[in-house]
DNA sequence: TTTCGATATGTTTTTTCATGCATATCCAAT
DNA sequence: ATTGGATATGCATGAAAAAACATATCGAAA
């Protein structure tokens, strides 16, 4: 007979998150927060990453302060004051974690896009 | 020198969520109804499914719901009343469903699982 | 025909978080 | 020394999701 599945089959998106967490099971870090870390070396700014992103500087500023608990030392080296206010990039130890993050993701995402690719396949 | 991150680097817990959602962005299936929905099959009833899983009835009805009003065909076939009170299970449609979800994680579980390994020694 | 326990659903309360608002601090450049 | 714009942080408000509560319905078996 026909394929049950395939009528709307073709308007399913796929989404996944990844993400860390302490023993307590709050978060330390994920797609979330390895964005914004990405995005606030780039820029040289939280306030403009959280601009770009649409995150509002009030929530990113308490997410990362979590992060810098867990680990104990700082990823980001933030600096008030000055004409232009302040500035902010990642510390070589921030580096060092984004980039692992970048690898892990690289890693995954053809995986995951093939495997979803092959569901749909499955439900024809 | 010492490493960095490897003070709390063994508490660290990996979570993963892939899901599904329409247009709209609604949730259709993702890993929490996949997992409910097995369960159910598993032992024929809702409700004994949404105990084990800690999950409210209420809202695993209504999270189903919505994954066969997206699909336009039941994907549990319930049956009320009974001394048993009633029961359920998947209808063929669900079952297919279900496997195809099931290949899904199995062929990035582990990819998923190894890439954090590599993740965590990255950190080192 | 009574009963029992699961399915079915509306309504209310709680929880959870993000957002919004307010305010303080900091300092390089002017 | 003044200033402007970003960082720092408390607190109150709001919105969405989950939980909790409350009933109604159903029907095979006793």
């Amino acid at each position: 007979m026909e394929k049950k599945f395939s009528n709307r089959l073709s308007t399913i998106n796929l989404h996944y998150k990844i993400w860390m967490s302490d023993e307590d099971e709050q978060g330390i870090l994920g797609d979330g927060k390895w964005q914004i870390l990405k995005l606030i070396d780039e820029k040289g700014s939280m306030k403009a990453a959280c601009d770009e992103l649409g995150y509002t500087y009030r929530r990113t500023w308490g997410n990362l302060k979590k992060i810098e608990n867990f680990f104990g030392f700082p990823l980001l080296e933030k600096h008030r004051g000055g004409s232009e206010g302040g500035r902010t990039a990642l510390t070589p130890e921030g580096k060092k974690l984004v980039k692992a993050f970048d690898r892990f993701h690289a890693s995954v995402d053809s995986v995951i896009q093939k495997g979803f690719d092959k569901f749909l396949q499955d439900l024809k």
